[in-house]
DNA sequence: CATATTAATACGACCGGTCATATTATAAAT
DNA sequence: ATTTATAATATGACCGGTCGTATTAATATG
């Protein structure tokens, strides 16, 4: 196997590992050894993989926010659903993960959001170029569910997709609080089957 | 002075740098001599007032949500003006405090509830409860809004503040790493002035 | 002088990060 | 093709500093 490859291996578990430590334990309650040890990898390596633990930080949130990517769009390009019924059943996975984890974690950029959000700017910009991929996705959702008529056009899809992950983050953060998945499921009724419909 | 109100002060003193902190660098970013310089108290005294940095912390959560009630409060029983606008000012006023802040900080709620909120029970129980009282607060000026016809009424109160509470601080996480007001404000068009109303 | 309250100091654990060195892979030279 | 020189990567001990907390000394109160 090329060596370049065993690197890139080994530098994808730290990324993985890392994802998991910071759901869990937030930015600086996470330290580097947690990680390096989950990952079995020594201590004086970390620096081969990363410059320092927040570009560390930076990279591990495009690494969280790909996979949610992958299965939203999964969702929106079967041509057999219609856009709104796609996103409801990709939100109803997402809940289904969630009630899984004990209502632990929610999820990672909302977390970073609100911990290092306005300290480290370097995690600021991966968090906006994060979140923003994923409102990108969201909106050409719901733009889409506008032309199929299922969703109203008096408002515009950018202005729908932001209110959907704002109020969809503010639920998780409740969810944590209150270990139930009822603020999540409220926000997907209130939205998606209210405020949304034509 | 009596004795016991110089130390209510120091405590006080204590809470309030604590809020401060706490906002600005989040829970484990925050050291307890940080604090303790702040306030000008020696780091062998901390102990003097609370029992553990988790008790500061959960202590500060209710200090925090206090003068945020006391204002909500204060703008709802000026019998002059109906619930709903009082509520619109309420907010209008914090998205001025938060300009000011150049969108720093947020909401000490939101950022402890994704940081702490599934490690520290203490904290936890706290933020419930400080966010408990504040959603009381509100449903009960959505509903005096509901009685005087500006606001829906084939919504519950306590949903309607619980949807208001959640886009809220997720669009303050938005704020953060946007650098603007824009989300805070869509928030208030698009509930206040938009879905709550009959 | 006895007692409680405050503050200084001590403590071990851990933090992110650096270091010289060991190992391995690549390239050059024979 | 084999040996030698060079570079890249891997590694664990270790850096100064800070963490939250415990213990001990000093001070104030009765």
């Amino acid at each position: 196997m090329p060596k370049v490859t065993k690197k890139e291996l080994k530098r994808e578990n730290l990324l993985n590992q890392g994802v998991a430590m910071l759901m869990g334990h937030g930015y600086h309650g996470t330290g580097l050894q947690e990680i390096l040890d989950a990952a079995n990898i020594p201590k004086g390596s970390f620096y081969n993989y990363f410059g320092s633990k927040e570009n560390f930080g930076a990279e591990v949130i495009q690494h969280y926010v790909e996979p949610f990517i992958a299965q939203l769009a999964a969702h929106l390009q079967q041509s057999e659903i219609d856009a709104l019924s796609a996103i409801q059943h990709y939100f109803d996975e997402l809940i289904i993960e969630l009630e899984k984890n004990e209502f632990k974690g929610g999820c990672l950029l909302g977390n970073l959001m609100g911990e290092i959000g306005d300290t480290s700017e370097i995690c600021r910009k991966s968090l906006q170029s994060a979140v923003g991929r994923y409102r990108d996705l969201l909106q050409s959702g719901l733009a889409k569910a506008q032309q199929q008529g299922t969703v109203r056009s008096d408002k515009s899809a950018e202005e729908m997709a932001d209110l959907l992950i704002n109020t969809w983050q503010g639920a998780l953060l409740r969810m944590k609080i209150e270990k139930s998945s009822a603020p999540v499921k409220q926000c997907c009724k209130d939205l998606l089957e209210g405020f949304f419909k034509p």
